[in-house]
DNA sequence: CATCGACGAGACTATAGCGTCTCATTCAAG
DNA sequence: CTTGAATGAGACGCTATAGTCTCGTCGATG
């Protein structure tokens, strides 16, 4: 049973420290009804602990990504489909918030770059295809999915949205934002 | 020079645990230029200094909202220029995502939910106002003006954006979204 | 039944960081 | 010059947690 207790002890890492970014071990443990030493069996340290589930995390990324290049017809839905697959793993990603260790690590900084920078030829993709309004710097189109997927992750970890729902309004925040297209012209004459 | 001693030890707590946000008192201390016993006679505890800067955030964003409340003539633009302050004041607040022990403090946790109702209200006042889609949940609207302020501050600290593009960007975003307009009816028959 | 591998429980050590305390120094006010 | 407040430096104890190790148990396999 080798596998399936290092897959609940990374499972219950991910929840613990989801919601308690500084858990301990012992919490950690506890929530995989698990004993201390044996977390210690199956990773070298916290830190290799921590190293793995951000592995497996950029590994599912990865997947959806892939799927998502697969099955896609163009850019735009591509990145449509992605950012629903992240929403819908978000889960997976939260305990992240906690992860200030893993700036160390050379290999899981390399893999984040790569996706986002993966993401920001996504956006540039779409770009071209009429999507993306061409005024917007691509850093702030990233950062802002970014941010926007957060949100979605967080508003579903705290049970004010559905998973589904959530991967809708995300997407649909995206594209046309927040606000009615009626109030367009008000607001260009407010700032004035 | 208690005050001002006072003073930059606060702010350099916000700074030091903006970029590394498990740093100890004593990385603390040296940023401020002041020795660590100076900090205890300063702030009861660890948890003393993260409340007062924690306070000190919330009272900025209490004056910010005070000073848009006054000047708006409508709830869309007192929101508009909250977003605006929230994101131009950033450093003061990004030193929270490492902040989990703040949950443990009721005054804290009152004092922010406070402030999202606020925000709250003041979204559906800008809904009435027929700024904000009547379609979407209050909570991700709420929800997702949070990730975009969050999105923003982040780029403004990593350099990639200045702090009024930044301002503008949030804004531009929370009202129409990052694609081009004339992409919205593929985008439906896409999802079709 | 005998064996072996995975595990739980818990003792043990080492270290980091918090919080307290003391003492010497500096500096401004009187 | 004297005094007192604020500080810097650093020693000290304490606690939490990481990581190691041992031993007894359980269960599968032969």
């Amino acid at each position: 049973m080798a596998l399936a207790t290092r897959e609940r002890i990374l499972e219950a890492a991910g929840g613990t420290l989801s919601r308690n970014p500084n858990a301990s071990l012992d919490q950690i443990a506890v929530e995989a009804r698990v004993g201390r030493a044996t977390v210690f069996r199956h990773f070298e340290s916290r830190a290799g602990l921590l190293k793995a589930l951000a592995g497996r995390a950029i590994a599912e990324t990865d997947r959806a990504t892939r799927l998502a290049a697969a099955d896609a017809r163009t850019a735009t839905d591509a990145l449509r489909l992605i950012t629903r697959a992240v929403v819908g793993a978000g889960e997976s990603f939260r305990f992240l918030d906690s992860a200030a260790e893993l700036y160390d690590e050379p290999e899981i900084v390399e893999a984040y770059q790569r996706q986002m920078s993966e993401l920001a030829d996504l956006v540039e993709a779409a770009r071209r295809e009429g999507f993306i309004r061409p005024d917007l710097p691509a850093a702030w189109v990233v950062a802002s999915i970014d941010g926007l997927i957060w949100a979605a992750c967080r508003a579903v970890g705290d049970g004010e949205l559905g998973v589904v729902q959530a991967q809708d309004l995300v997407w649909e925040t995206i594209a046309d934002g927040l606000s009615t297209e009626g109030a367009k012209e008000d607001r260009d004459a407010d700032q004035a």
